[in-house]
DNA sequence: GTCTATAACTAGATAGAC
DNA sequence: GTCTATCTAGTTATAGAC
């Protein structure tokens, strides 16, 4: 009887919807996104998209909470599943990076929408976004705890590494000479250089 | 007679103009920005602001050609003036910081607008920043070949050196714990990191 | 569950007074 | 150079037929 969806209503419609709307949020923007745009993109009529959403701010909600969740809860499983700093920054940096390839649309909505929602839905989606960015910076913190990182500054490292896997959305292109496993492969690589103490657990 | 500034003109209201736009589209982004609002920000009616601009598309493609001007040739300065690729890319890097911390708002605008043109508009600012991200693909190569950076892939380390910078923008806040100088200094020390070969030319 | 029609409002832009 | 007034078109959202 009940799906695996916990919080999110998932009938057919609805997804059908979110995901036209990830598409064209992404091409445009939300504000520059009509409402009959997103209709038209579903072959019906504007006033339609009404007996499924109560309005246009909550597709957008939806779709933020959505792909918010998606993040922190994969991430937090990346995490769990490796042992010591080293393999669990791997793990999140791949994890990040492969979301951002795989799922670009929406994982670059998530990032440049914030702003067009009201302060009352931020605040929750804001939430959950700290708690992601909070689980690198953990996570490098514990690393140069045991000499296994060095870096100048823990939360200026979890914020590069953020936003150098947040870009990859910016520019991937999925047609491209390299696919999602091969970035993530450089960007894992990459960036354990950029913390690592020198000398240790190099890998030939 | 003639000023130092080339392509655009720069009477007092329209830089006025052109600082609270970069304000706005900001905060709520081109199409989440009224031209009422600009004008109300400005202490003016709306009408007022078509005395000095033909419309609102054109003082967004005014920022965009300013700020990725000044970026492009900000950028060659900077490379131009040092020696050597490990040089060059520590002055390349320095600038792209400083410029999306001293003048964060034109710069996320850059990056995050160019949806918002009309196509024919769009071609000319992307070409610039196509210019702008060759000469650190260009820097990373020659690195490359005189042996002095390790890269596996020299797109992929110039997009993830580029986007790392350009998130700067996006978290770095003016009267936050660190100053400019000092994010760009970290942002220098752990992309050479990144991109050094082994056992070259490191510093104590 | 989708359509048509429309209400209520806001958008960008223009005209002409001052 | 700025104002007021206004035009036209487009916006989100609702109502009621089917």
């Amino acid at each position: 009887m009940a799906e695996a969806q916990p919080t999110l209503s998932s009938d057919d419609a609805t997804r059908r919807i979110r995901r036209a709307a990830v598409r064209l949020f992404h091409e445009r923007g939300y504000h520059g996104t009509p409402v009959r745009a997103l209709a038209q993109m579903l072959r019906m009529e504007a006033g339609s998209l009404y007996y499924h959403f109560p309005s246009k701010q909550q597709i957008l909600v939806d779709v933020l909470e959505g792909t918010l969740e998606e993040l922190l809860q994969g991430l937090q499983e990346a995490v769990a599943a490796a042992r010591g700093p080293r393999a669990q920054l791997v793990a999140a940096v791949r994890f990040h990076v492969l979301f951002h390839t795989r799922r670009r649309e929406e994982a670059f909505v998530s990032g440049s929408e914030l702003r067009s929602l009201l302060p009352a839905h931020r605040r929750a989606i804001t939430a959950r976004r700290d708690r992601y960015e909070r689980v690198f910076r953990d996570l490098l913190r514990r690393g140069v705890e045991a000499g296994v990182f060095t870096v100048s500054d823990v939360k200026v490292a979890a914020m590069a590494i953020l936003t150098m896997g947040t870009g990859v959305a910016s520019w991937f292109w999925e047609g491209g000479r390299l696919g999602p496993e091969a970035v993530a492969d450089q960007y894992a690589e990459m960036i354990l250089r950029m913390v690592q103490s020198a000398r240790k657990g190099r890998r030939p």
